[in-house]
DNA sequence: CACTAACGCTAGCGCTGCTAGAGTTCCAAG
DNA sequence: CTTGGAACTCTAGCAGCGCTAGCGTTAGTG
C-alpha cells in the first residue's frame, strides 16, 4: 500500500516534469525544436518513458494545452474582477487575452492553432478551459441584450483569436493592432 | 534562342504541374500527406528536380497559397457583385469566405494559418492577395463611417478567420456557425 | 564527329516519432 | 538471508522525413 502509494506518487511527479520540460522548451524555443529526443534529455530519462506516460507526442501537447488554459482562465479573471464597470470589464478581458497570447505564442498555438487530442466543444471540454470560455462569457453578458450568450462569446472570442493569429502569422500589421482592438470591441459594446 | 525558350516553356510546365500536384495531394489527403517523395513520384521526376524549381517544400507551398488567393479573390468578387444592395453584398462576402475555407481545407490552411515565405503586409504582398482583401474591403466601405476602412477590414478579416479556424479545429461547436456569423455581421453592418 | 555544358538520377545524411526486446532493479515470499 | 518474479528503464533500431552531393547521361555546339 505504502510502497505502491509512493510509486505512484513519483510517477506522478515525472510526469509532471515532462509536462513542464515541453512547456519550457516550446516557449522557449518553439514546437518543433520539442522532439522526443529532446525532451527526454531534458527529464533525464530515456525515450521510451515518455510513452510509458503519454499516448505520442500529441498527447503531451495536450497536457501542455490544459496547463495553458488555466493560466489564460486566471488573468482573464483578474482583468475582469478588476474593471470597474461593464464596459471596462470586457475591454480589459479582451485585452489581457491579446495579452496572453503575445507573451505565450507556443502555449497560445497548443491550445488553439495546432491540432491536439482533446475534446473542445463538449461537456468533456477541459474545466480549465471552459473555466476560460466562462471568463470571457461573463465580460460578454452585459453587452448582449437578447443576442444568445453562448454564440456572442463565441463570436467575440473567435474575433480575438483571429486578430491574433494573423498577426503573429505576419498577415496583419502590428502597428494597427490596438486600433483593430478597439474598433472590434466598439462593435461588441455598442 | 528558339531551344532556350522551348526550354524555358518546358520548365516552366514543370513548375506548374509540380504546384498543382502539390495542392490536389494536399486537398485530398491534408499537408501531412505532401512529402517530397510522394510528390515527385505523383510528377514522374525524381526529388531533387523539386528542389531545382523550389528552394524547399516551404516555397512550393507558397506557391500554392498564392494559387489559392486568387481563386478567394474571384469567389469574393462573385459574391459581392452579385448583391443587390451593400448590406446584402457584406453578408455574401462574409458567408463567400466562410464558404471558402470550408470547401478547401487545406488550402486555407496554407494560405492563412500555416508558416510560409511569403511577405502578406507589405506593398510586396502576392497580387492576388491584395485583390482578396480589395474585394473584403469593397464591401465593407459602407459601412465603415468615419472608421479607417483599412482597419476595419483587418478586423473583420481577423474575425471571419476566427470563426472558420476555431470551428474546423474542432474548439467551436459547427450547430452554432450560422449563427455567429449572423451576430458577426450585424456587429458591422449596424 | 568530338567536346562540353546542362540536367536528372541514385544514394545517402541527419533528423523525426515511435517500439521491440534485452537487461536491471526492487519487492515479497519461503 | 536467499530466491523467484514482477516492474521498470534502457539500448538499439525501424520507417519515414526534408534535403543534397556527386555521378552518369543526354543534348546541343563548334
Amino acid at each position: 500500500m505504502s510502497i505502491q502509494s509512493r510509486r505512484e506518487r513519483e510517477r506522478a511527479e515525472r510526469e509532471k516534469l515532462i509536462v513542464t520540460a515541453a512547456r519550457e522548451l516550446a516557449e522557449a524555443e518553439g514546437w518543433e525544436a520539442v522532439t522526443t529526443r529532446r525532451l527526454a534529455e531534458r527529464v533525464e530519462y530515456s525515450q521510451p518513458v515518455l510513452y510509458s506516460h503519454f499516448k505520442g507526442k500529441d498527447a503531451i501537447m495536450a497536457a501542455v494545452a490544459v496547463e495553458g488554459c488555466a493560466d489564460l482562465a486566471r488573468e482573464l479573471r483578474a482583468a475582469r474582477t478588476a474593471a470597474p464597470d461593464a464596459h471596462r470589464a470586457l475591454a480589459g478581458v479582451g485585452a489581457a487575452y491579446v495579452a496572453f497570447a503575445d507573451r505565450h505564442p507556443a502555449l497560445y498555438d497548443v491550445m488553439f492553432s495546432q491540432a491536439v487530442p482533446l475534446p473542445f466543444a463538449t461537456p468533456e471540454a477541459p474545466p480549465a478551459l471552459q473555466a476560460a470560455f466562462g471568463e470571457l462569457a461573463e465580460a460578454v453578458r452585459p453587452h448582449a441584450g437578447d443576442d444568445s450568450l453562448g454564440a456572442l462569446t463565441e463570436t467575440l472570442w473567435a474575433a480575438l483569436h483571429g486578430l491574433v493569429t494573423l498577426m503573429r502569422g505576419g498577415r496583419l500589421p502590428r502597428e494597427h493592432h490596438e486600433l483593430r482592438l478597439g474598433l472590434l470591441l466598439a462593435r461588441f459594446t455598442g
